[in-house]
DNA sequence: GGACTCAATGTAACCGGTTACATGAAACCG
DNA sequence: CGGTTTCATGTAACCGGTTACATTGAGTCC
């Protein structure tokens, strides 16, 4: 490997110093135009490229964003983070990608990562830090913004879904289509993460209930692991008691799809026998036709880039907060409890 | 924003010198125990943590590996790249992604990207180089190597699905089920990324028809846009058709959820009246019982990774291939053809 | 007791950029 | 024509680490 060509060499080469080298390839101080044009072509000959460490140790600064995101492999986090990508793609910066799965790596990101040394901006997706970090997070000079991690304590700014909306848009969309006895399943409130959007989904959900004078029946109830199996058997169980519900809310799509699947295993037809609703509105809910509540997910990346870009940018005092409505998307697993009898 | 603590400070604070303390920050050299703690205690104190940047200039790497790939939103992509990031969650290197949506990114970045400063190794995940670019790319001194990239003229070491193999699985699949009127819905052979799969799962495909001595038939077969809705539309064009096939080979599981939408739209059942197989195996093929080809996403990208991390290490001088072979799984949407009649 | 070894640590150069300040020449001014 | 301004460029310090080499002092050996 041979030593690398640096700014020094296309200064001799082009009988210039190295400042003035700098000069032109910053494109900053006025150079005389010859001059820069015989520096350009030497650059050319030389195939240099600047030294980006050398660069950022020069400038103080890393020309790269951070995010740290949960479960990359979900496709929330991944179309977040195309949302994050499109509003940088224009910038200089770059993008560094912390992927999380165990708590232990979260804990050791959120330790080293909000380091002025390391980046230029954080992001932090789905991915609520712990309470003892807060104060760090918040005393850290780096600019810091959250997407979809609730973090009561904090005043940083962050981008958040209303949650409790979705769940409340949930409830009147089965309540208006004459449903009573409307299921629940969920994740479990208490996770290692300390994900709080089923919580939120659900509150927003009873409450709305409440309203509409409709108690909670624990037996219409059920909380368990994120994932679509978890949710299949939790949903087998509660279809399978004798007052089932005529309609079932899940808290994420990916749910909901485990409870159409029981609804099949047990026979039962939706949306005629059962309705359902979930929520994120992932790629697969339309090919299923499944009704759900929509997040603005590419958007929250959006948002929570420019909102880091205004910080870093303008040193942007007032913390913000961007709440993005979820929406009802009406497809084919929920219809009126009074629909006319299912063809045989 | 306060001046950050460099190792000077450390050292000033602990009474010993700068390359004592940076000794102990990276465990090298004997240094005597007592100094040790107490420079780690002054580090802890100081909430010291040495500048990325001004390491990686003195040792003269980046301490990144960089991805570039095309369509992150693609679950195909998330995958891949979860793969990459579990086999370096470990080492020490930081994961910087390009996300490519456009040629003009593409060629940006295949001309920066590859460089001694800026990168310990490059992955290229599902994007061809450019013909004019490959020169460039092997004559580059940094590790690269392609994950699903196939560049027919390129010696460097990569990891690729056995296209061929896969669309010859399909076709095995719905000839043993007793098909002969076979369909095929796939891409566009040209395309300006010029991605092969699509090609390579076609040919596969009809050698296997040809070699069962079934001819292809022009109207059976039919491309176009990648998506879901295109391909839809192409199905119902070819399921109109007098002589429709029975079976349908689509090139992905996003067109081959089209056709099942296509088939639906025109009253056809599946499986009975029609046999549906996709390819890739995503997650939504899962939930609607899509019999399917499966690709190793996530191994691919694990192995891509492993081939960087060898080259890195080791300056392994053999460019590797791996290939990872297609499975067949079978799920609800294809059956024999001979299959009993219907149920009313 | 002097020469030698060795462990622990310090000094200072270096990585490859940026940039404050200095310098020199040309242009402009009264 | 001397003084001042302006423009283009050079010199050298600096960013914050790493490390080759030098230094120091204690221990060992004959």
């Amino acid at each position: 490997m041979k030593k690398q060509t640096t700014i020094r060499d296309v200064a001799r080469q082009a009988g210039v110093s190295v400042a003035t080298a700098s000069r032109v390839l910053n494109g900053r101080d006025v150079v005389n135009d010859a001059t820069r044009r015989r520096v350009l072509e030497v650059m050319e000959d030389l195939r240099y490229t600047p030294s980006s460490a050398a660069r950022n140790l020069s400038l103080g600064r890393t020309l790269t964003i951070t995010v740290v995101t949960s479960f990359l492999t979900r496709p929330q986090a991944a179309e977040r983070l195309r949302g994050i990508d499109a509003s940088l793609a224009d910038s200089q910066f770059d993008l560094v990608i912390y992927n999380v799965e165990s708590i232990e790596k979260r804990n050791q990101y959120f330790r080293t990562l909000p380091l002025r040394q390391r980046t230029d901006g954080l992001i932090v997706v789905s991915l609520p830090p712990p309470e003892e970090d807060v104060a760090r997070l918040e005393h850290s000079d780096v600019p810091i913004v959250f997407v979809d991690a609730r973090q009561n304590t904090t005043t940083l700014p962050r981008v958040l879904g209303d949650d409790v909306a979705g769940g409340a848009l949930a409830a009147e969309h089965l309540l208006d289509l004459g449903h009573r006895q409307i299921g629940f399943v969920g994740d479990a409130f208490e996770n290692p993460f300390g994900f709080t959007s089923s919580k939120d989904r659900f509150a927003g959900f009873q409450q709305t209930l409440s309203r509409a004078g409709i108690k909670p029946i624990s037996d219409h109830i059920a909380m368990g692991g994120h994932g679509r199996y978890e949710a299949h058997e939790l949903a087998v169980v509660m279809l399978s008691r004798p007052s089932r519900p005529t309609a079932i809310f899940a808290a994420s799509d990916t749910q909901a799809l485990g409870v159409l699947a029981a609804a099949q295993d047990l026979g039962l037809h939706v949306p005629d026998d059962l309705s359902v609703i979930g929520y994120d509105d992932i790629e697969a809910s339309d090919f299923v036709g499944l009704t759900t509540i929509r997040q603005q997910l590419f958007e929250s990346g959006r948002a929570g880039a420019q909102l880091l870009m205004a910080e870093i940018t303008e040193r942007a005092p007032t913390p913000q907060m961007v709440v993005l409505e979820p929406h009802l998307v009406r497809r084919r697993t929920t219809a009126s409890l009074e629909g006319g009898p299912r063809e045989p």
